[in-house]
RNA sequence: GCUCGAAUGGUGGAAUGGUAGACACGAAGGACUUAAAAUCCUUUGGCCAGAAAUGGCCGUGCGAGUUCGAGUCUCGCUUCGAGCACCA
């Protein structure tokens, strides 16, 4: 009987969609398992073949758990919100609520075809109201949320204001926006607006007033991620710097748990050290300065405190408040130019152009240690989002300040032993301190850090600040919070509305709070997010629903907040929601959140490591601290597929002719070469006819053939329709069936690694599927398989098969557990094996890779069922056991010969024998044995002069 | 600039410090066939010697080192990829 994949797929995939084989229900007689894919956005194009390798890889992982006994979550969404689906809305006035519908409806049927074991009972989509709930849910308890610092925790926002009404900011030590004083009786004294608008300055999910990264193409705000090199990442649009009212979260409260969690999950160093670059811990001081001829004080933050003496200038940054403050009466018109020349130039040109650009201030900062008076000045290459937006300027020891000192001739001390700062400055954290302080110069104290190293230096540094008062040891880090408002149309409202200018959040009772329709999907002409076109967005407080926005009165009834949340939103808690996807009273059960826990294994690309990857790690800590989540961490274990990138071919036309010329013949000819589409391109070959029926203009193309072929050149690109190397699953699937696809997708190379897409080698794994369908029906032949007790030759292969592919699976090096198939089914073949006891095990090894064919294989072999619930193999070490090696005999570690032995021959037997043998006899020659080594099992080596 | 990772035939890629190139593709030759497709068999890192069996030498980006023995470990480079980047 032939290899019937196309039935067999068919039959298989519909049998499990109507009998729900994979849906998973808790069952605390079971060991859980949960593996996860980072959901999909749905967009227009569908899948391609880089889509799948993820989920075939998680898939295999989740079959081959079932067959190990465990109760395994597998789910599968939608990440529907996105800006792709509201640009099309724009453009063509389609809703994207339809866009989107249709793209989910085409991933469904592109990922049905593969054969995947999702439990599609518990499918999420982030637009649904019924999901985005918990979003909002989620976003109104970080609103109700503070940050403290001492328990490193997140508590309700009642115990904060219960604590200001008691004892105001007194010893008060939370994440916040900026430090406030005030005490009990200040803030009883407040009115209710004032109080509020002072809570924000504690709030997790707060309305703050930041510096944005605005994209005027886009119409939004992005959040830092999602600007590249200047530019927004979709669309590539310029992004300027704009002050702006956003709601963000306090990410920056939860940076040390961030970083310090990493050192218990399971992920690739290079995610976890891309995660620390991104949080960005720095240990350093903050040193107060004060200002000559003025009560103004300020604070630096540097990592060098050890390099006080060397300081020679002091630089703001141009956003800095203390700008206002210290610039006098005389450098007021220069400063003033600077700022606005500063202003227009984008983030992009700054990072392309930099030029060293500052101005002076015209005040004289007073240094602590030696009363030294040191010039204020204003620059560009000092941010204001860091640290404290002020720095002390070392241009001997730090390459910035000494490109500014040399820019605008300010003094350069060297301050380490042998540095040379002639040409440029001296910037490693290593040497002897000298010149500190300089001969002349007296320390506050006698202070004197001369002779020491830098490490010893800046501790002495430290202790001194500290004690003196003059500043304290400060940890800063580079994480900011998140911006979380989006000017846009498609995506999560806010819970939120507006009274006497101060946000109230909608009851939790009354979420969600949907989406409203709206005229149409740009910003209004007054410039408003699109949610201002809704002619029913207003929140009525008495009736609590939505209402006309004709009914506003700002008493009863009041506007509802108009921007939208992010894409990382919906993305952030979707782990939870599929353990308990259909509860309309909780995000997830305690029940469901106890038994699945975290998701045991993660896949998906490296390319969210600082997006969704930090985002979700964030969102769930703070959902652990409200005893939602009882882990802390989301992802225990994650692996990172790599992309698959195109292999586009190109056909070489010679110049001002319609005559393309094959690969090896291009050369002597004038040629431009042109993309040509994949998908009529064989090995490299291109199919002529099909080639002239691809575009009208090549019908009438000609060709120089070499051997009478047209070999195409070929390179590795970006997988994209415009390079015509996008190849789609569903035509392999067509082709080949989806077993095939799945093993070849893992037969390409190792999971976290890019690859090229090459059909080239896909006939191999076909060919493989079709050998290992002969063992049990050959051609011309019915069903082989017997009772027949299975030699000790099979069994061997058996066992050596169970022991690799088991162990492949458990290291995700599925690329070399397909060969250890296609060998196994190479030598049973070869040993006619028909044997019941060794075919049915292969079949339970190979169903992860190849379920619809072994499901087949499954039932032919009489069993009910899913074959995933078949019991994983075990290997026996005893049919592994040879009789006699085959050992390498080397000469000085150079391999000569090989000799068998017995499987049990003691070291000196063999180190015997190979000495003795009549092969050995000639490298031996006049030569003298100075030792033998003898490796058990693997090699003798001789060594010999 | 800093951090991380990679480099092996014509191609994708295998190799617990122990016979480098498994497996697959491609290529060449052969069988079957009227023919083609499909299938099967053989060869396939390079160079040299030989009629052949076979034998020899060289080979894992480059240069050193450790070791009886290095693709694998250490150090120094080169190239490519990824992340961060005026973060004080």
């Amino acid at each position: 009987m032939e290899y019937n994949f196309r039935d067999i797929e068919k039959k298989w995939q519909t049998t499990w969609a109507t009998e729900q084989t994979y849906h998973v229900e808790p069952n605390p007689g079971k060991p859980k398992f949960y593996v996860l894919n980072m959901f999909p956005y749905p967009s227009g194009a569908g899948l391609h073949v880089g889509h799948p390798l993820g989920y075939i890889a998680s898939d295999i992982y989740a079959r081959y758990k079932r067959s190990q006994g465990f109760n395994v979550l597998n789910p599968m969404g939608y990440d529907a919100y996105g800006l792709p689906a509201e640009q099309y809305a724009i453009q063509t006035g389609q809703h994207p609520a339809v866009t989107t519908e249709q793209n989910i409806a085409r991933y469904r049927e592109q990922l049905d075809k593969i054969g995947f074991c999702f439990d599609w009972q518990r499918e999420v989509r982030t637009c649904d109201p019924k999901y985005y709930h918990w979003t909002q849910w989620a976003f109104a308890r970080m609103f109700n949320s503070f940050y403290c610092n001492r328990c490193q925790q997140a508590k309700p926002i009642e115990h904060l204001v219960k604590r200001l009404s008691e004892r105001g900011t007194e010893g008060l030590d939370v994440a916040q926006t900026e430090e406030l004083h005030f005490t009990a009786e200040e803030w009883n004294a407040m009115t209710e607006a004032e109080q509020l608008q002072v809570l924000m300055n504690y709030r997790i999910a707060y309305l703050g007033e930041t510096m944005v990264n605005w994209c005027p193409q886009l119409g939004t705000v992005l959040a830092n991620d999602e600007v590249v090199d200047g530019v927004s990442e979709r669309g590539g649009f310029p992004v300027v710097q704009k002050k702006m009212k956003q709601w963000c979260l306090r990410v920056s409260a939860y940076a040390q748990r961030l970083l310090d969690g990493l050192d218990t999950i399971d992920w690739t160093d290079s995610l976890k050290e891309t995660q620390r670059n991104w949080i960005g811990r720095s240990e350093g001081t903050e040193m107060q300065f004060s200002v000559k001829d003025s009560d103004v004080k300020f604070t630096i933050f540097t990592t060098r405190a050890d390099t006080i003496f060397g300081v020679t200038f002091m630089v703001l940054a141009p956003e800095s408040e203390l700008v206002a403050q210290l610039t006098t009466e005389a450098q007021k018109a220069e400063v003033e130019a600077y700022l606005e020349a500063t202003k227009k130039r984008t983030e992009r040109e700054r990072i392309a152009d930099r030029r060293v650009t500052g101005v002076f201030s015209g005040s004289y900062a007073i240094n602590p240690f030696t009363g030294q008076e040191i010039p204020v000045w204003i620059s560009d290459y000092v941010l204001a989002g860091y640290g404290t937006g002020a720095i002390m300027a070392v241009p001997a020891h730090d390459s910035r300040d000494y490109a500014f000192a040399r820019h605008f001739n300010l003094p350069v001390i060297p301050l380490i032993e042998g540095a040379d700062v002639s040409e440029e400055s001296f910037d490693a954290k290593e040497g002897t301190v000298m010149n500190s302080p300089r001969e002349g110069v007296t320390a506050l104290d006698g202070f004197c850090l001369n002779g020491l190293s830098v490490k010893e230096a800046i501790a002495a540094t430290k202790k001194f600040v500290t004690e003196h008062n003059l500043g304290r040891v400060k940890v800063n880090f580079r994480l900011r919070d998140a911006i979380f408002s989006r000017q846009r149309y498609w995506g999560e409202p806010f819970p939120v509305y507006y009274k006497e200018g101060q946000p109230h959040l909608i009851p939790e009772e009354c979420l969600p709070l949907e989406l409203p329709e709206v005229s149409k999907f740009l910003p209004t002409e007054t410039g408003e997010p699109p949610l201002g076109n809704a002619a029913r967005w207003a929140w009525d407080e008495q009736a609590r629903c939505v209402v006309d926005n004709a009914a506003i009165d700002h008493t009863r009834v009041f506007p509802l907040e108009l921007s939208t949340m992010p894409g990382f939103a919906g993305s952030s808690a979707y782990y939870l929601r599929y353990m308990d996807p259909q509860n309309d009273q909780a995000l997830v059960s305690t029940e469901a959140d106890a038994y699945w826990q975290q998701v045991d294994l993660y896949i998906g690309g490296s390319e969210h490591a600082t997006g969704h990857l930090i985002y979700s790690r964030f969102w769930n800590k703070f959902l652990f601290d409200l005893g939602v989540s009882c882990k802390e961490e989301p992802f225990a274990k994650l692996v990172n597929q790599g992309m698959i990138q195109g292999r586009s071919n190109f056909v070489y036309r010679i110049k001002n002719t319609n005559t393309f010329v094959s690969l090896g013949l291009k050369d002597q000819y004038d040629v431009t070469p042109l993309h040509v589409d994949v998908n009529i391109v064989q090995n490299d070959l291109l199919d002529l006819e099909a080639f002239k029926a691809w575009r009208p203009e090549y019908a009438s193309a000609e060709f120089i053939l070499e051997d009478g072929k047209y070999v195409c050149g070929w390179a590795v690109e970006k997988m994209s329709k415009s390079m015509f190397n996008v190849v789609n699953p569903d035509m392999i699937v067509e082709k080949y069936g989806a077993d095939t696809l799945r093993l070849y997708e893992m037969f390409l190379g190792p999971i976290n690694q890019s690859k090229p897409w090459d059909s080239n080698g896909i006939d191999g794994c076909f060919r493989f599927l079709r050998k290992a369908w002969g063992l049990f029906y050959p051609k011309n032949a019915g069903w082989a398989v017997t009772d027949e007790a299975p030699t000790r030759e099979n069994l061997k292969t058996l066992h050596k098969l169970i022991k690799k592919v088991t162990e492949d699976i458990e290291e995700f090096s599925y690329n070399t557990a397909v060969p250890a198939f296609m060998i196994a089914v190479g030598e049973l073949a070869q040993q006619k094996c028909s044997s019941r006891a060794v075919l049915e095990p292969l079949v339970v090894l190979l169903a992860p890779f190849a379920p619809h064919i072994c499901e087949e294989l499954w039932h032919s072999l009489g069993h009910e069922g899913t074959v995933c619930d078949a019991r994983w193999p075990e290997f026996d070490e005893q049919y592994l056991k040879e009789d006699s090696v085959t050992l390498s005999v080397s000469f000085n570690g150079k391999t000569r010969f090989t000799l068998d032995f017995a499987a049990d021959a003691s070291k000196q037997d063999i180190e015997a024998a190979a000495l003795q043998s009549p092969q050995a006899q000639k490298y031996l020659e006049g030569k003298q044995v100075v030792k033998v080594i003898v490796v058990p099992g693997r090699i003798v080596n001789i060594v010999v002069k």
